[in-house]
RNA sequence: UGGGCUAUCGCCAAGCGGUAAGGCACAGGACUUUGACUCCUGCAUUCGCUGGUUCGAAUCCAGCUAGCCCAGCCA
């Protein structure tokens, strides 16, 4: 087996040097969500990136939730994450963790930072805080309770975990320097009062750490030795590097920074899905539009297909935005070798062949992957009246074209030669009924070699056709204006973003089909049995892609 | 106009001083029981710009320019 030179992204490079030089001797990594929301396909790229990496190096994944913060999360959000971090693949094994149940500790260092005398209580209001803050291009200002002595604040920041102050009332703030360019060496809070329970650790705490004190402290007590994040905490890193420094803790990790995964055509920004969602133009956060790994699911995406785009896109520090068209083709390559290829008519059409026997059905043996032959044939009825696609018949044909027109032979897949006789009109004047003789000795598997014919179209026989009502998804957004209008800030939605067809017909050997199973549709695309909104007398499908050029009419 | 980061084909992305990988997209052609799939072929004399160092620069230096992030008791 040839491996391809796959050259080593940047992460990488920083753990084999690392690993060179001593700095760690094992790798050991981890995915931190705040379960305030759903896991979307930005979150998949961290996932897989964190837990890849741990593999490659025989280290150690944790997954861990990141519950500082009372106020945003809930116990639901929890198992859902938990849910889509399994559906990717990401096997955490023993170790699951809680930032929460860390609180014991954090609250430890946060004494010793007050003895050390790089901590303080303060009393200056949220607001008087961030006016004490200075500006982007002007220092800040000392607190005036920056100096208290180590013994008040040990018994001031006693009285806040006891419960004595309001929410707002005190903080406890790092002592760094309120003149630093970076703004976040602002003496920063710590700690907060929040009284509140927490969905995790009851009414056992008031006051609640920060980020920027409580992640180092997590990554340093879990061992890990390389917490990798989104770029916009680049900033933060010289805060994170203090308080592992501060807090003493021996093998400190390092904190590395790589883009976010962008991309186009999709609505990324929660406030503008919660607009969507209670406008109904979505059907909630798992619409098969949005790109949620939820939606995703439902989409018909298999873990292997997100896996392998998420591969595709790279990791780097350069902002950038994936084209959406990357996504598809991700989906179309994994299904096509392990998805069995069937025959569905979405815009029908009666087919009638004259010559064939009234009241006949014959079971034929139809493949069920061409690029698979492993998977095998499966039985497919066939009959005199069919349902072919209304775009496979054209009464007046444009060059080039070789499907059914008046006195053309085609194959219908898996079956027949059939020649077009006649066809019927209705009074407004459209094509209702194709009328062909077919010709027994050219069935499929026969060896017949009389005469070759330029098409072939897919059918479902008639009387046997199961119903089922398909949707075809488009870009949520408008192609060309972009996702946000610039002028209002509001989206440049697709009109057809959306298209349900109400009369399609599938071969009857869809009944088995469970919910997100994917499919190929010969001809028409790829197609997965929505979990969430079926109905009782027809199947749903939804289209996982939209169809390449290519599948489209010549010119 | 403080600090941090980024800039290589339409979109991602390798490259780490020796003369521009790869994928997606796109365009031709072959094959074909669907025009799909597969298979060939093509697709940056040039690396944001301008100078400099060097025998030699996308890679080093300087100066510009553009974009992203930071002033939550969010993460």
């Amino acid at each position: 087996m040839e491996s391809e030179v796959v050259s080593k992204n940047f992460i990488e490079q920083e753990i084999e040097k690392d690993l060179a030089e001593g700095v760690y001797d094992h790798v050991c990594t981890r995915f931190p969500p705040e379960p305030n929301g759903y896991l979307h396909i930005g979150h998949a790229k961290s996932i897989l990136l964190n837990y890849g990496l741990a593999q490659k190096y025989q280290g150690t994944f944790h997954m861990r939730f990141d519950d500082t913060n009372p106020t945003k999360e809930r116990m639901e959000f929890v198992d859902s994450i938990k849910e889509d971090i399994q559906w990717l693949g990401a096997d955490w094994k023993e170790h699951l963790y809680f930032a929460s149940d860390y609180f014991p500790q954090m609250y430890d260092c946060a004494v010793k930072l007050i003895q050390k005398g790089k901590a303080f209580v303060c009393d200056l209001s949220a607001e008087e805080i961030r006016s004490y803050r200075g500006t982007l291009t002007e220092p800040g200002k000392e607190s005036p309770y920056r100096n208290r002595s180590v013994e008040e604040n040990l018994q001031l920041f006693e009285e806040m975990r006891g419960g004595k102050y309001e929410d707002g009332e005190k903080v406890l703030r790092a002592k760094i320097d309120m003149a630093s360019p970076n703004i976040n060496m602002r003496d920063p809070v710590l700690y907060r009062v929040a009284r509140m329970s927490h969905h995790n650790t009851g009414d056992t705490w008031c006051i609640y750490p920060m980020y920027d004190f409580a992640h180092p402290i997590e990554d340093a007590i879990e061992g890990i030795t390389h917490s990798i994040c989104t770029l916009e905490f680049e900033d933060h890193r010289p805060l994170y590097d203090w308080v592992v420094k501060e807090c003493e803790f021996k093998n400190p990790p390092r904190q590395i920074e790589f883009a976010k995964l962008y991309l186009t055509n999709v609505v990324t920004g929660k406030r503008y899905i919660k607009k969507l969602v209670e406008d109904g133009i979505v059907d909630g956060w798992d619409d098969p539009r949005l790109v949620s790994i939820a939606a995703l699911r439902r989409r018909g995406f298999t873990p292997e297909s997100v896996k392998m785009f998420i591969e595709m896109c790279g990791v780097s520090k350069a902002q950038s935005s994936v084209d959406y068209v990357m996504l598809e083709y991700c989906i179309r390559e994994d299904l096509k070798m392990k998805r069995p290829r069937m025959m569905a008519v979405l815009h029908p059409i009666k087919l009638i062949i004259d010559n064939y026997p009234e009241g006949q059905i014959e079971y034929l043996d139809v493949p069920n992957n061409l690029e698979n032959e492993a998977m095998g044939t499966r039985k497919v009825p066939f009959g005199r009246e069919l349902y072919i696609e209304r775009d496979d018949f054209m009464e007046e044909p444009p060059k080039k074209y070789f499907r059914l027109f008046p006195g053309n032979e085609v194959r219908l897949m898996s079956a027949y030669f059939v020649k077009c006789e006649s066809f019927v009109k209705d009074a407004k004047g459209n094509v209702t009924e194709v009328h062909c003789t077919y010709d027994p000795e050219t069935k499929s598997g026969s060896g017949f070699q009389g005469r070759k014919v330029k098409g072939t179209i897919h059918w479902v026989e008639a009387s046997a056709a199961q119903k089922a009502e398909v949707r075809l998804y488009e870009n949520l957004v408008d192609e060309e204006k972009g996702v946000y209008n610039k002028e209002d800030g509001s989206l440049n939605l697709n009109p057809d973003s959306l298209t349900v067809l109400k009369e399609c017909y599938v071969e009857p050997g869809f009944a088995q089909a469970k919910p997100y199973d994917s499919f190929q549709f010969v001809r028409t695309g790829y197609f997965c049995i929505d979990a969430k909104d079926s109905t009782p007398d027809a199947l749903v499908f939804n289209r996982i892609v939209s169809l390449k050029s290519s599948f489209k009419l010549p010119k």
